[in-house]
DNA sequence: CGGTTATTTGACCGACTTCAACTGCAGTGG
DNA sequence: CCACTGCAGTTGAAGTCGGTCAAATAACCG
């Protein structure tokens, strides 16, 4: 848990360089971990909005579901990321958080994150700049879904993906954990699963990639970024990882 | 323009109470309005990003395209938004905003809106309310063009319009001004103008709306909401307009 | 092992796209 | 006043991408 945790400082201090002074203030916020299992809701829909949350290990996806259960994951949350910074300003959870493998997250209570803006502007900054990237990336996933092809999104979805795993060391020579299923990749692009798995496939023949045994290899990164139009501006990230 | 930003002051103190000196920094901080024609680029990719951006009059989108000229729109700006907030964050826009009809904007210097966080906390908390409701309906776009057929996406859509719209004072007994060509629908909901017409025409035999000669009506705003799914919690509009 | 869940395959279907032509309308200039 | 132009909207026919249904593997797990 306390490495967990220092993932999450690590990533906090790489546009902003921060105290030691905020770096201790930044894990003492941090409180209550827990870890819940794959496919368990980590918050409801209407669950009061009163905490951010830090993800300290695992893979979490934000959600919305339709009355008849079609469901849309609307962006996936890697290991030191921190979400619903704005729960320092709105009040009501309109989403909602699953795990999609084993997580384990701590929170931070809202509170807190209104503190900080008087006390350490710095740790401040760093959390907006947390919730403006990740609606920087909402918006590339309204263009993905929108208007690029299912093989092109596929594209784009596993490119965004490997460059944030990078970013936090979750990379091992272009091989990755991958825990993701069919239908998460499906949720994530407004498909069915079946035409996900066609293509997957598809990718897989072309020689871009490797998939199986919940493990990614991507073969030919440049090919699949061109194919993707990939260009990782979006991100946001300019920090040393920025490759 | 002196009127305009009286509704984009009315629009900031509709959640937070505003003192007469807030909303005294809050007016001189707005500088340079500045209209643009209908169709017109207002800022573009690359561009620094240096100011937000106060929509005095008329309607923006805020767009990406693909390098094949395939267009998205992540988000129609309305008289009283404020835009770009992340400026005082993030370095470079990635987007690109154009005016739908012809609109007058004013901007917010970078400087200022960091500034104003130690200064004027209530007002800074205002921006913040403004930026994290943007990421809150692009969101709710992604589940819209991701899951939701095109009729269902249209009729939500403009219950989303409508509803803003109301907000702040743009509506005249369930008929609205509707500058936004059929493109500009196709190009928020990822379908074809051809379909978006099919679909408009859809809407229109169901009784459910008029739309024609720049102008929408709605006529049975129930059954349009009940056809979309629309539940306006995801506006977090908390204030008296809130209907 | 057996039972469950995930992936794969094939056949068919439908929502939406593409292409092409036509209508209506506002502006422009003769 | 009326042709001429250009653009938004409309209509129809044909095609495609991706969905649905059903069933067969294949992987996972107690």
């Amino acid at each position: 848990m306390r490495g967990s945790s220092e993932i999450f400082a690590a990533k906090m201090s790489l546009h902003v360089e921060l105290s030691a002074a905020e770096k201790a203030a930044l894990l003492a916020m941090v409180t209550r971990p827990q870890t819940s299992k794959a496919g368990s809701p980590v918050a409801a829909v209407g669950d009061p909005l009163d905490t951010a949350t830090v993800v300290l290990d695992g893979l979490l996806a934000r959600t919305k579901q339709l009355p008849d259960g079609r469901r849309q994951i609307l962006a996936i949350l890697i290991p030191g990321d921190l979400v619903d910074v704005h729960a320092s300003v709105l009040r009501q959870r309109d989403d909602q958080l699953e795990a999609i493998s084993t997580a384990t997250v701590a929170v931070i209570p809202q509170s807190r994150i209104a503190g900080v803006a008087a006390e350490f502007p710095r740790l401040h900054e760093a959390f907006l700049r947390e919730a403006f990237i990740e609606a920087a990336i909402a918006r590339e996933w309204v263009l993905n879904i929108g208007r690029r092809t299912a093989l092109e999104g596929m594209a784009h979805l596993l490119c965004e993906l490997i460059h944030r795993w990078d970013a936090v060391g979750l990379s091992d020579g272009g091989k990755y954990p991958f825990p993701l299923k069919q239908q998460h990749l499906a949720d994530c692009l407004g498909l069915s699963t079946i035409h996900v798995n066609r293509v997957v496939q598809q990718l897989r023949s072309s020689g871009l990639i490797e998939l199986e045994r919940r493990s990614l290899s991507v073969l030919k990164r440049q090919d699949l970024q061109r194919l993707a139009d990939f260009t990782p501006g979006y991100l946001h990230v300019t920090g040393a990882k920025a490759a």
